[in-house]
DNA sequence: TCAAAAGTGTTTTAATTACACCCATGG
DNA sequence: CCATGGGTGTAATTAAAACACTTTTGA
């Protein structure tokens, strides 16, 4: 991990050599070689995590924003997000990994069922991307079925789920919408893979709750892919992959609003790829 | 970027109220806040870049690796890699971006040619990875065309473009090619990376030199997924991608090596994305 | 002239699309 | 009983896989 091979600051000192001359790995060695070690030797940068937690509510792709209370992008739109805890200190334990970190920023803002889809994003690493010093921040994206209304937070004066077609994905400068720092390309990162991996995974189910009819299933589909699809085909195309979800022999409480016949309840399926992939082009 | 809208350590001192109440963006209080503020008040993190370099040489998958002269982990194989120069100091400017470092850390191995394929694979950050403190490391996947052998540099006692094939990716524990730190892990991921990204991107060309043969091509999906392919209808299939390569309307120098016919030279066309895809699961 | 590699034709098979139609339910 | 949405049948289109075959070159 890490300094890896060479990089600056990677050592302190001359190398111990220790008669091995191109030197194979030796336990002993590395043993007291830690003992000696000063952590606080290194340059130091902030690290960060965020997140782009997505769901569909009211047939709406959305993501879960909060209104900075403070300086600096006081007012803006902002993703959930926070400082990783690199050691343990008096804001509590250390983040054993970033996922961690990032649940743990995440359920400031929001309650989370058990299961929930997490998955690394990007890192962003520009030099000017906060103006107040170098941040370094790993984001995350969530998809989540619709969950309640979100609490604001210490920092933040206002959290709703937010439609992201509202905020026009790395546009939307000087709107009303206007996004934080760079999180305008973050958000836009995140549709582009939340679109992508709809068609040659069974990530679409993440987005709905346990029991879903196919319909609902579209939905969704519809939803993140912004245009619509052929209902008798997508049905039947969503059974003919192996593993996408499994009947559960239940029927939906009723029919559409005005009548229509009761639709079958499925559950996510094993697969997490799906084979073959439905592809975006077809309406 | 950065803290969001939340996270402790965030902000300093109590927020600074300017009478708007729910706080919308206000460009002269946010030029005062950073005025006063100080970048030295976070708990710092060590960032590090490491590179997963691929290539193809006699037909093998290679990785870039350098066996470590110095402690931790001394005489394992490691990926080339380095901290991120947060700003500027004695070791040289600060890096623009995350990019910008990893190209570095990499040009300390071997020269580049002028077009690289550089993308971002994912950042590590486990509580455990590195031994000495907390290190969070983005990872870069680099795909290039058969380059000159690598030389050693500061920190590394050999450098060679080794056979992935060779490492058993996340195995070989115990073995003389185990890798150092969790690199095992990070360069199982960029192979699993690559191979998918064969199959959906115009990519492979990246392992090529400007221009090349259809069956050199080939030789790229072959080496890659680690199986043969139909000679013939992979032919029909790659010329029948739009984008994917352009006709130069040159020969090779001569056929195979026991005689055959002259294969026509292509070039990179100017797809990124194949439509359809060339599917892994083909003899 | 023979073997090796490049490249084309053609048949078989499977997936996708489009459109027609039946089923179940609410008003 | 009819409008609405769920769900199935089936033919037309298109892409993929398998296999046979021609072309070009080096030894």
């Amino acid at each position: 991990m890490s300094e890896g091979i060479d990089g600056e600051g990677a050592t302190q000192g001359p190398p111990r050599e220790t008669g091995q001359g191109a030197g194979w790995y030796d336990a002993d060695d590395e043993r007291r070689f830690l003992a000696d070690y000063d952590p606080n030797a290194f340059a130091p940068a902030a690290v960060t995590v965020d997140v782009v937690a997505l769901t569909i509510r009211a047939g709406l792709p959305r993501v879960l924003l909060g209104r900075r209370a403070r300086q600096p992008q006081r007012g803006r739109w902002a993703l959930p997000g926070g400082f990783v805890r690199a050691r343990a200190g008096s804001a509590g334990p250390a983040d054993p990994d970033l996922p961690d970190a990032a649940l743990r920023v995440l359920t400031e803002k929001t309650p989370l069922p058990a299961e929930i889809h997490l998955e690394q994003l990007g890192t962003y690493g520009a030099i000017d991307r906060d103006p107040r010093m170098r941040v370094i921040s790993v984001a995350y994206m969530v998809l989540a079925p619709d969950l309640p209304d979100p609490h604001s937070g210490r920092d933040t004066a206002e959290a709703a789920w937010v439609p992201w077609t509202a905020l026009g994905h790395g546009e939307g400068a000087g709107t009303e919408h206007e996004l934080a720092f760079d999180h305008a390309r973050i958000l836009g990162d995140a549709v582009e893979r939340a679109r992508s991996k709809l068609e040659y995974t069974a990530l679409a189910t993440a987005f709905l709750p346990p029991a879903f009819t196919i319909t609902a299933l579209r939905g969704v589909y519809e939803a993140v892919w912004g245009h619509t699809l052929h209902a008798a085909n997508f049905h039947r195309k969503i059974l003919a992959t192996p593993g996408f979800v499994e009947d559960t022999g239940e029927l939906a409480e009723r029919g559409g609003a005005g009548g229509g016949r009761r639709a079958r309840l499925y559950r996510a399926g094993g697969a997490a790829l799906l084979h073959p992939p439905l592809l975006r082009g077809s309406p």
